[in-house]
DNA sequence: CGAATAAGTTAGGGTGACCTAAATACAGTG
DNA sequence: CACTGTATTTAGGTCACCCTAACTTATTCG
């Protein structure tokens, strides 16, 4: 009658513990909290408190208590009124949260037919109740992808990531070739109208034209001839080729 | 440079939206509470304040306060001392998390090579997680299972569940032939013990032998013969097959 | 039937993660 | 160099969930 019952966790313990600083469990907030960080990073060298409310769509109020706690727990490095920066371990965690994220992005494409456009969502809540284990199992499903359905490159297991940076398509010459590598956006909106132009990663396109003061450029790509403005070009990393 | 940014959600409107009832947000250990209400009124009526709590793992005190906010939101009828039982919108929210969680069992197991003994505690935290048309889609790419790995019903989209009431193992008498049907039991070490005996839903046994006083029993299963204790076989049901 | 025990509830805290409003730091300009 | 505007932080809340301790209700049994 009585279910027999493993020897309970007990909670305040487990919370209390004296910080083991590593294999501590992220909260979902703090993981989100990392993985912009990391984002931000990448382009503007610190991460402004401002900046990291507004991707998260908080208050910046919010973003100094919770930076300052992520300080003590070692994740980031924090000065007042200077920004944050990842230390190696805030890193670390970062990657593994993206990894998670682009994994089963991936996933959700290629083995339950998902489109692109909306996989954003699913692994925003996914990313952060999947264990390792089952991320890997994902991989392994699916080949090993080395990036996701927008082509960011996904870290691997030990957190190495492909950084290198490409060009952006608004920054192609008239008359160059390209292959698209990456779009850097998850408006689903966006997503669609890109697909229906067939502009999507492993594309190859070529610019015909390109009007000045970032007017919008005539492509060809598949044979079909169309016309992006700025914002998209902005948008979607591609690879130059040789002519 | 200042990225497209969605016309922001205002989480606090959300949540103060004067309670639509049904089509809200329901949290993780909302969800929880629901699950076990559901399941302790199978068997027992009615849901006490104890047992949620011990199910649960958590204080009596807790419950009290949690049961009280739940039938403020409609999901559940509750009477100071006197338990606690699901209202429609409750039985129909429960029944949508144990769907997810079975549904998701079954998927790990048959799409990504998981082993019965360890999918309940991926489960639980996916469940919370995986949105309802994720969930479909897992259920189709297995091809609409009937129960979960361990055979416990999986109820339908629109909350329907097969409620059959099967025999225990124990009850269970000498020279009487069964189908294993369902192990309810979610322990690691418990499942695969059963496994290494080839005790699993939908094999064939047949009683040999029952020790008075709910002695160990002697059965013959997949050609081999083992024997079971009674708390086994409390835990595994059968569906008797005519002789 | 009244007292012991079990079951359940209230009171008073704590934590994480958010908020608004009000104060402060910094940076660039007149 | 004071001064204004923006970035940031502090102060003071709220809400969901959990806790322990102390109290109350229900039940059972001598």
């Amino acid at each position: 009658m009585t279910p027999v019952r493993k020897p309970r966790p007990d909670r305040r313990a487990r919370k209390r513990a004296p910080v083991p600083a590593e294999a501590t469990e992220l909260t979902a907030p703090v993981e989100d909290y990392l993985k912009v960080i990391y984002d931000i990073e990448r382009a503007e060298d610190a991460a402004a408190t401002n900046d990291i409310a507004q991707r998260l769509q908080i208050a910046p109020a919010s973003v100094s208590g919770m930076v300052r706690r992520l300080a003590d727990q070692g994740l980031l490095k924090y000065e007042r009124y200077r920004g944050v920066k990842l230390t190696g371990s805030g890193r670390r965690a970062a990657l593994r949260t993206i990894r998670r994220h682009r994994v089963i992005e991936a996933y959700l494409v290629q083995a339950l037919g998902y489109s692109w456009d909306v996989v954003h969502e699913e692994a925003e809540r996914l990313e952060h109740a999947a264990s390792d284990d089952l991320i890997d199992r994902m991989a392994k499903a699916i080949g090993e992808p080395s990036t996701d359905p927008h082509g960011a490159p996904i870290p691997t297991r030990d957190g190495r990531v492909d950084e290198r940076q490409h060009r952006r398509l608004s920054e192609l010459q008239s008359g160059q070739r390209a292959r698209v590598t990456r779009v850097e956006d998850e408006d689903a909106e966006l997503l669609r109208y890109l697909a229906s132009l067939g502009l999507r990663p492993t594309v190859t396109i070529t610019l015909d034209e390109k009007a000045p003061f970032d007017g919008p450029m005539t492509l060809r790509v598949g044979g079909k001839r169309c016309q992006v403005g700025a914002a998209l070009a902005e948008r979607v990393l591609v690879e130059l080729l040789p002519d």
